[in-house]
DNA sequence: ATGGTAGTGTAACTA
């Protein structure tokens, strides 16, 4: 069973990336986030006539989340109690005896800012939604857009990056009481080359020079990370021409 | 304190 996440960038100009990829990788659980359409736009027929199952909440212009599966989708909530409904950046089904939070957590501007306050309690609320998931349903994963690098190694220059936003201290706190709550980073589970990312700026070239961030994350609860044997980054697709800004993020589960 | 690019949607916002 593969598992990945994807941040594309708008559903609509990524649309033969993500069935280009899926084709090739052969997986089975795709998370994706900022879609940025409305559900009545979303390209369901495509992935339909292709094999998969779908589900999707969205809203124009931003957010925006998607799960597409190659087996059933159950027991979909894209409106969980305490986390606001008004931003479409979360859905939850069941796949497989798997229960998948994918996530698209609030990007926070700037250090200090509203939208910055608005993240942290964003995170607040997931943890809590977190720990009401994970009394139903063992084998869980959170997956997604984090908008957190974790750790400096996460990081390509982290001094240059000390106290911005994506890396500053009360985010990394956030995630930490993430993991408390008995979820493994299952990225680091594995050994992996140094400076690995999943994000680059468009700007100044930063693909190119490796000038990037590790945002997007798969956290798995205990039961579940048993099973992980591995978990990795796909750069190609950010390489292709008029790519998404991040990179897939896949983990593979004996089951 | 801002630039550099991309997406949405045609000005300015979000990232």
């Amino acid at each position: 069973m593969k598992i990945a996440t994807w941040n594309v960038n708008s559903i609509r100009v990524r649309l033969p990336h993500i069935l280009k990829w899926l084709k090739d990788g052969n997986h089975d659980v795709l998370c994706l986030q900022e879609t940025k359409v409305e559900d009545k736009d979303f390209p369901e027929p495509v992935f339909t006539e292709a094999g998969y199952n779908v589900t999707y909440s969205g809203q124009k212009t931003y957010n925006g989340v998607a799960i597409v599966s190659r087996h059933p989708l159950t027991e979909v909530n894209s409106t969980p109690e305490s986390i606001d409904p008004l931003q479409k950046r979360i859905v939850i089904a069941s796949v497989a005896g798997i229960r998948l939070i994918n996530v698209y957590v609030p990007n926070g501007s700037e250090v200090g800012s509203e939208k910055y306050e608005y993240k942290l309690q964003w995170l607040e609320a997931l943890t809590q939604l977190i720990s009401r998931e994970l009394q139903d349903f063992p084998r869980l994963v959170v997956l997604g857009d984090f908008n957190i690098a974790p750790e400096d190694r996460d990081v390509y220059d982290p001094e240059g990056w000390e106290g911005s936003v994506l890396v500053s201290d009360k985010e990394r706190r956030a995630f930490r009481a993430l993991l408390k709550q008995s979820l493994v980073d299952v990225y680091r589970n594995f050994d992996q080359e140094a400076g690995a990312y999943s994000w680059w700026d468009y700007r100044a070239a930063a693909f190119r020079r490796n000038l990037g961030l590790r945002i997007d994350h798969i956290l798995c609860s205990e039961p579940l990370a048993a099973l992980c044997r591995s978990c990795v980054i796909d750069k190609t697709p950010r390489s292709w021409e008029r790519p998404s800004d991040h990179a897939p993020v896949i983990a593979e589960f004996e089951t």
